[in-house]
DNA sequence: GCAAAGAAGTTGACAAATCAACTTTTATAC
DNA sequence: GTATAAAAGTTGATTTGTCAACTTCTTTGC
């Protein structure tokens, strides 16, 4: 049971928004978008290679925006295609340069400050039940969005 | 201490974007922006009328944005203010017409419905530790954005 | 009471996110 | 093999959010 509507709102959207100022501030120094930094980070623990529909799916973001970002990836020289130009890159894996690397673990080091910070004062039992709770919390809004859009369109 | 940076990114994100999406949803149906859906529940919640630097810190919105939407509000009728025109509203609180007291009534029951459905599975002791970790990252994000915007103002 | 400083609010310009239509490539059915 | 459908990715248009400059109003110090 959550008590009160604002609790939710504004804890969630606050430590939003400093996640988005924090990614915006680093990325400056780099040359580089907010929007940006997840998309290294995953590539960066996926030497595989990832498609943009991973990363769509791993990045939580609609397929225009990491279409985007990847094309800046590449102009920026820190991504390259496993696949050959004329293929238009259909289900090609972007993967890092050694300069994508470099900037990757730049982030990373970043992330790992605000994770170390952000988790000040919280005991490792907490942290489970908080995720937990998270976890739980954004599958059943997910469920209840879900529900509400398709008694919208019956609704029309 | 976080484990995993990914956990909380797009643990918050997805329920942020999920809020989003509710907000949307339901004011769609009332002609209004997701945007408005919280000046109308802490209005209706303060009876005494609230100011536009008022909802900016109850929002944590920034005042560009609660001015549009409180711009927006007074056109559909929804809201009033405590003091004449002329003084161009200059900290002049902002109170719930009768028309946006049912507005806001059909919001609020929508949040109850996404607060209950949110909270499902979870018990009271759960959610007192989340909210406590839920706040306590936000604060030491908070702090930690302050250092490092002051560590990149320096280096300038 | 007047000037200066500062807070409150508004507005236009810019940046980011989202949507919808579109193209390209692959898989499936015949 | 060809046609059709479906998936993957791109692009332009729209909406939303944010920044910075600006105006208006109030308070403070003289």
């Amino acid at each position: 049971m959550i008590h009160r509507f604002e609790q939710l709102t504004t804890g969630v959207s606050q430590i939003y928004k400093n996640i988005q100022r924090i990614k915006k501030l680093e990325m400056r120094s780099l040359g580089l978008k907010g929007t940006h930094v997840m998309c290294l980070y995953f590539l960066h623990s996926h030497a595989e290679g990832l498609t943009a529909a991973d990363l769509c799916a791993l990045c939580k973001e609609n397929k225009a925006g990491i279409s985007r970002i990847l094309a800046d990836l590449e102009t920026h020289g820190y991504i390259q295609y496993t696949r050959p130009q004329e293929k238009k890159r259909y289900r090609s894996k972007a993967v890092l340069t050694e300069d994508g690397k470099k900037q990757a673990k730049k982030v990373n080091r970043l992330i790992l400050r605000a994770v170390l910070e952000g988790g000040r004062d919280i005991t490792a039992k907490e942290r489970d039940i908080f995720y937990r709770v998270l976890n739980l919390i954004s599958d059943n809004l997910e469920n209840f969005c879900e529900e509400l859009e398709r008694s919208a369109v019956s609704a029309d």
